[in-house]
RNA sequence: GGGGCGGUGGCGAAGUGGCUAACGCUGCGGAUUGCAAAUCCGCCAUUCGUGGGUUCAAAUCCCACCCGCCCCUCCA
């Protein structure tokens, strides 16, 4: 089956072919470790392991890279030669304010001012909110990629991209990008240099151009030594720009000069990928870097732009931590209400959704629970001659349509299958890709729901007792009782059972 | 100003030339229940932003217009 992707580069989409049949190479751009990651951060990562998962559904096996950036970049620094407050020390401002109020546990952060400890402490939080959404990078070690641990790397790329014509070191010792170098910089977003000039609307001109030869280039080091993070440096003591650390891990971990997949948000696609295909392509000198470039959307909250000034600016601590929506949501919930809509629509973020996302993992779970019981637990091995699979591969290979996936999968779940070992194989098969029923995470997750449930045992068995001597007034009380605490109620002849709400 | 994405029932969301316009939620009727919840059965868009056009046939193609969103500035 072709699996067809909509590619930013050509603005269609196209038949997916990997460069190597064996091992399609995908790289994704990861956080920034200077605060917890927000739910529109996820919406992106959950993409990519969509992608990933996709890929792996249909048999590929896929080399799956994730960067993070810990490198303090200048609040700034994007447009001109780096400016404004460090991030890393606007972390550690935040970090001890933190500390004060409790927010940040007490060791967690030996000395706030140590920009490593910051970096290693949201990297830490990243990889376990990572895991607990089910992101299969997250638990590949080898696979995170961090900037500052890749410098030298960096380094040797600037020196070829000097060496080579593209890179020039300015009469104020910045190391800049000439875009003028390279005839295609602007090919992926539509920003080419003459509309970069005519239509930015007055902003270019206002910043401080004067040591670049063209108002687009962009920084690849700049010596400062009062920066928090530095290194030496052919250029001197000081850092790298923040686009340089992609196209040089990309090419290190994944091994080659040209990938298949290239992922993001689709704030990434100006300046920062555009720069990182005129950084790759410039050192490397092949046609391409990353042949499909796919970028998610934007998230909204409750029809409004996620931020901070509007408070709903959610972090997935927030939201699964019940602090959003005012109750506890289960990560399965989560990640489905992340992806269950096309990457490439605005998705917005509602309590509702979250609710309607609850239900589906319910009758997920609901589904392979009947089937487990009917089978024995075993497992048929399933292929796309079954006609539910082959909906949902269909759906999956044209453009990652998860709804239309799941449009096949759902009334399929209220139905019971003739041979429920078979439908197992396929729930599995399924399930490959939207890890939501069950979703495999680190142990940590599952841990609150045994806190009360003693309680809740014992509720159910005084319910029943209540029930059997006809005190309805009891039994009722009860049961609001259960429901307040987050249980829906199942009474049946043979006992209740309370089970606890997903959102 | 430049570069993109999108407008489908109360809500979310598939469908890109031809069966009665998926699917989920909500709502309504019924079964079940002490009453509920959960579950199960059934029903709910003559219509696809607006106006034209092409065609035997259009939500799907063409033209014009209206509206929303994103990027071009730190941001996934």
């Amino acid at each position: 089956m072709d699996i067809r992707f909509y590619n930013t580069l050509t603005n269609s989409v196209q038949t997916f072919q990997p460069v190597d049949a064996g091992c399609v190479r995908m790289y994704s751009c990861g956080p920034t470790v200077y605060d917890f990651a927000h739910i529109g951060n996820f919406r992106s990562f959950l993409f990519a392991d969509v992608i990933r998962r996709t890929l792996e559904f249909f048999g590929y096996r896929v080399h799956h890279v994730m960067n993070i950036t810990d490198v303090g970049h200048m609040t700034d620094d994007a447009s001109a030669d780096g400016g404004g407050e460090d991030k890393m020390e606007a972390a550690a401002k935040r970090m001890k304010a933190d500390k004060k109020s409790g927010k940040v546990t007490a060791g967690a952060v030996e000395n706030p001012d140590d920009p490593y400890q910051i970096a290693e402490y949201y990297t830490k939080a990243f990889l376990e909110d990572a895991q607990t959404l089910g992101l299969r990078v997250a638990f590949e070690p080898d696979n995170i990629l961090k900037a500052t641990q890749n410098i030298d790397t960096m380094q040797e790329m600037i020196a070829t991209l000097i060496q080579r014509g593209h890179a020039y070191v300015g009469p104020d010792g910045v190391v800049y990008y000439s875009v003028e170098s390279f005839p295609d910089y602007g090919k992926l977003s539509g920003n080419t240099l003459d509309r970069l000039l005519t239509g930015a609307g007055g902003r270019i001109s206002q910043e401080n151009q004067s040591a670049k030869r063209h108002p687009a280039d962009f920084m690849l080091w700049k010596a400062d030594r009062h920066h928090i993070m530095k290194w030496d440096s052919p250029w001197g003591t000081g850092y790298p720009g923040w686009h340089i650390e992609c196209s040089c891990m990309a090419r290190k971990r994944l091994e080659k000069d040209v990938i298949d997949i290239h992922t993001g948000g689709e704030d990434l696609i100006f300046p920062h990928h555009e720069c990182e295909i005129a950084q790759s392509r410039g050192a490397t000198g092949a046609d391409a870097f990353a042949r499909f470039w796919m970028h998610a959307r934007f998230l909204m909250v409750e029809g409004e732009k996620m931020s901070k000034s509007k408070g709903n600016f959610w972090t997935v601590r927030d939201v699964l931590e019940g602090r959003a929506t005012g109750v506890k949501v289960h990560p399965a919930v989560l990640r489905l209400e992340l992806i269950k809509s096309h990457y490439r629509a605005n998705m917005n973020f509602t309590r509702k959704g979250l609710q309607d996302s609850a239900g589906v993992v319910k009758r997920l779970t609901d589904f392979r629970s009947k089937l487990e019981a009917a089978s024995g637990g075993k497992s048929e091995p399933a292929d796309l001659s079954h006609p539910v699979l082959k909906e949902f591969a269909e759906a999956l290979a044209d453009d990652l349509n998860i709804a239309g996936a799941l449009g096949a999968v759902l009334p399929w779940a209220a139905s019971v299958p003739t041979d429920p070992a078979m439908a197992l194989g396929v729930l599995n098969r399924i399930n490959d890709v939207l890890a939501v029923a069950p979703l495999a995470t680190a142990e940590s997750s599952a841990a609150d729901d045994s806190d009360d449930s003693d309680g809740i045992l014992q509720l159910c068995q005084q319910l029943d007792k209540a029930r059997a001597g006809r005190d309805y007034a009891t039994a009722d009380r009860i049961r609001s009782e259960i429901t307040a605490a987050g249980y829906d109620v199942k009474t049946s002849p043979q006992g209740t059972v309370a089970q606890k709400r997903l959102a």
